[in-house]
DNA sequence: CAAACTCTTACGTAGCGTAAGAGTAG
DNA sequence: GCTACTCTTACGCTACGTAAGAGTTT
């Protein structure tokens, strides 16, 4: 039987030498035998185990439930366990599919914005969003989670009724319908962007409401670029945009 | 302009206080304002950061390249990173999918092996598998980030010579087919599962050549349920086959 | 005045990385 | 005898978790 020294079943592994002598320390996972002179020997066997170790550790089980789970270690409970790490997995891809997305939806709504002139009235479709409202007591359902986007809007009604100081209502962009979540609907929008302070919005609203005179729905502000890429509130990037026809 | 205290915008956040503190502390995502009792106040808008802390974050980058990430931040250079971040978000969505691809052949191959009686040979169907050999010095090309499973060959020729001691070719599955890989073919197999050493195959062995009598491939060694199972190398469970037909 | 918050300080944890100094295998 | 390995010991690191004790807000 052919025994591999740690450096060569380290290689084998594609990890440090350092992470087998820990985890022999921790009695996690063990050499085969142990040499009089302290060298420690595996075998390609052990190759399986640590390979089950790597998948746990993939799926952010700590080292001490592994080894308990590995110690008490036999067919019918490693079988159910494969099961049940399936779905724990899959939650894990939705949850980087929703990085992904939101990298990339950034990304996008950023080329929109810096291939449009600023402080010009434009049109662009749009598709159905999903909304989050954002409530103070208890922050949004979750983050990054379902994916984030941010931004805020006003009620149509107050601004038809030319009301001051209207107040903002916060939400975040989720991927998919949720109850309690609000639907801004799609269709073409009149589209201003500007760069400027997020406080000093009114003549902003003002100019894209003179416009389009009577708006078909709520009057949306997107922060396209807020304090990731500002240094203060006068360079925010942002999109005021109102629903014009289907 | 409301303000949020550490506490409520850490529940926005949905992260602990102390990560906001300790954000704070090594400078890289800091209050709006502190108040002289040293109390700290997060606007609205720096939700906006924090989703992109957390993003990066679960791309793995480190918090200190991070911070220095967001220091020279402007709407350039942060959609050019945007840009060369999503392939590092697909490249990590391919090795989560592995270890899902990994536990469920994992938990195939149990349910197939519990399900047939052991010392008993079976007729399987089995598609093509590629297979990347184990070269002692430089190990696997890589380990479980193409899939794992784990196993042997007798090569056909040796076999059909009735050579004594035939060298076993070791080899782990991989998903995708790879210059230098080898192909085990599809096509209908004889298997016969058995519990017991694998390195005292030769009776099992002798037993599925009898039956056969002339294999149309190499004999396949797979261990199915190894030293993650099994407490000694007695209590394996190995399965051996050969093409017997397409 | 109590409950629920805030602060700072500080020590603990996981999972290694890395370096020092000494012995061993080929 | 040289190189490339092995060992043990030990301190360092990241990204927080947790608890202590004191002040503040509602």
């Amino acid at each position: 039987m052919k025994y591999y020294t740690t450096g060569e079943f380290a290689k084998l592994c594609n990890v440090e030498k350092r992470t087998l002598f820990y985890y022999d320390e921790i009695g996690l996972f063990k050499p085969e035998k142990i040499e009089e002179n302290g060298y420690r020997y595996y075998t390609i066997f052990q190759l399986d185990t640590f390979a089950v170790i790597q998948a746990l550790k993939a799926l952010k089980m700590s080292l001490e439930d592994i080894r308990t789970f590995i110690q008490n270690r036999d067919i019918k409970t490693y079988h159910d366990y494969l099961k049940q790490q399936e779905e724990a997995v899959n939650k894990q891809l939705e949850e980087l599919k929703n990085v992904s997305y939101y990298l990339e939806a950034s990304r996008i709504q950023i080329e929109k914005a810096l291939s449009n002139e600023t402080n010009v009235i434009v049109y662009e479709k749009q598709n159905t969003e999903y909304l989050e409202l954002l409530e103070s007591k208890k922050g949004f359902y979750n983050f990054l989670n379902s994916g984030y986007f941010f931004g805020a809007y006003y009620p149509k009604e107050k601004i038809l009724a030319k009301e001051e100081n209207i107040k903002r209502v916060w939400f975040k962009k989720i991927k998919k319908k949720h109850k309690n979540c609000i639907i801004q609907p799609k269709g073409t929008y009149a589209v201003l962007y500007y760069h400027g302070s997020p406080n000093k919005i009114e003549p902003y609203v003002d100019m894209l409401i003179d416009h389009v005179k009577e708006p078909l729905s709520d009057l949306y502000i997107d922060i396209v670029g807020g304090d990731i890429i500002a240094n203060s509130y006068d360079d925010y990037l942002i999109r005021l945009s109102t629903k014009v026809s289907d």
